[in-house]
DNA sequence: AAATAACCGTTGTACTATACAACTGAAAGC
DNA sequence: GCTTTCAGTTGTATAGTACAACGGTTATTT
């Protein structure tokens, strides 16, 4: 297959490019509908914090490419609704480890398994190959991302 | 290869979701950067009415899944940069035909190159066959998303 | 050790994208 | 002709984001 028909970089790119832009936008919209309580991107960080216990806002700063002052209020804000804790490290007093409460980790549950069954509705004809290889572009392509000296270009 | 390791479906569509939630906002980031000029969503809309000579306000919305606010805000921003211009349709006057002007044409171009010499920075040691299967898979996972029955529900 | 730099997080400000609701004007249905 | 429906605009509100300026803290340099 990969013989015949070239298929043109560029329009691949452009491809993906528009994608995901609508995705972006419907992701947004839909997450929204899905779990007023818990907006897009708090959600992602509070899986983030979930899995990484005490984590700090400059490594969510610096996975995500978000600006500091970003994730200082998505903190701010989960820490408000309670679902996550801000701890003073012990030995560095500037930083502070993020924890989820029980609260963050039982609606992060709610919220993973509403999400999960919006994702599968539209996934469900996928073959089990496909979507684990659709998952490793995505992973390869942001690890990419995230290591590439492109154009987050922290000071130029 | 699809026989022994059955990926576990959740795990995908866990992953899928997640990554493609960061890869929506980076790509947006990357976008705004590569053309601040032009915002990225601004960009999709010219690019569509540029597709689509002639095209609708409520076109774009039903497409998008926009609101016809954000569409008119938008389309209106377009045409105060010069890019897009609006006619009323002749036979309905309620309507407004959509086309690029000149300028919008020329700039939506020079965006087009720039933001895909973004993308294909950090794609460019993909090959061929995967780009064209990741585009695939984003247009496949947006088809069934625009159809499907699921959380736009417009009135609900 | 004092001065300087680097780092972490917060806060002020501004802007984009978006939605919902209320409204105007036009067309279609009864 | 009145009412409903449709296309688009405008008012208002909210999320998400960035950048810049700042206040503490730790690390480096001299």
């Amino acid at each position: 297959m990969t013989g015949g028909t070239e298929p043109p970089r560029e329009a691949s790119v452009d491809v993906i490019q528009r994608e995901l832009t609508a995705f972006a936008r419907r992701a947004r919209a839909a997450a929204a509908r899905v779990h007023p309580e818990l907006p897009l991107v708090s959600y992602t960080l509070l899986a983030h914090i979930e899995e990484q216990r005490g984590c700090r806002a400059a490594d969510l700063a610096a996975h995500y490419l978000l600006d500091k002052s970003t994730v200082s209020r998505q903190v701010a804000g989960l820490e408000k609704l309670g679902f996550v804790e801000r701890r003073p490290a012990p030995d560095d007093h500037r930083v502070q480890v993020l924890h989820p409460t029980e609260a963050g980790t039982r609606v992060l549950t709610a919220a993973q398994t509403s999400r999960m069954a919006a994702f599968e509705e539209r996934l469900e004809d996928w073959s089990a190959e496909d979507l684990a290889r659709f998952a490793a572009y995505l992973l390869r392509y942001n690890n990419a991302a995230a290591t590439s000296p492109f154009p987050h270009t922290p000071a130029d």
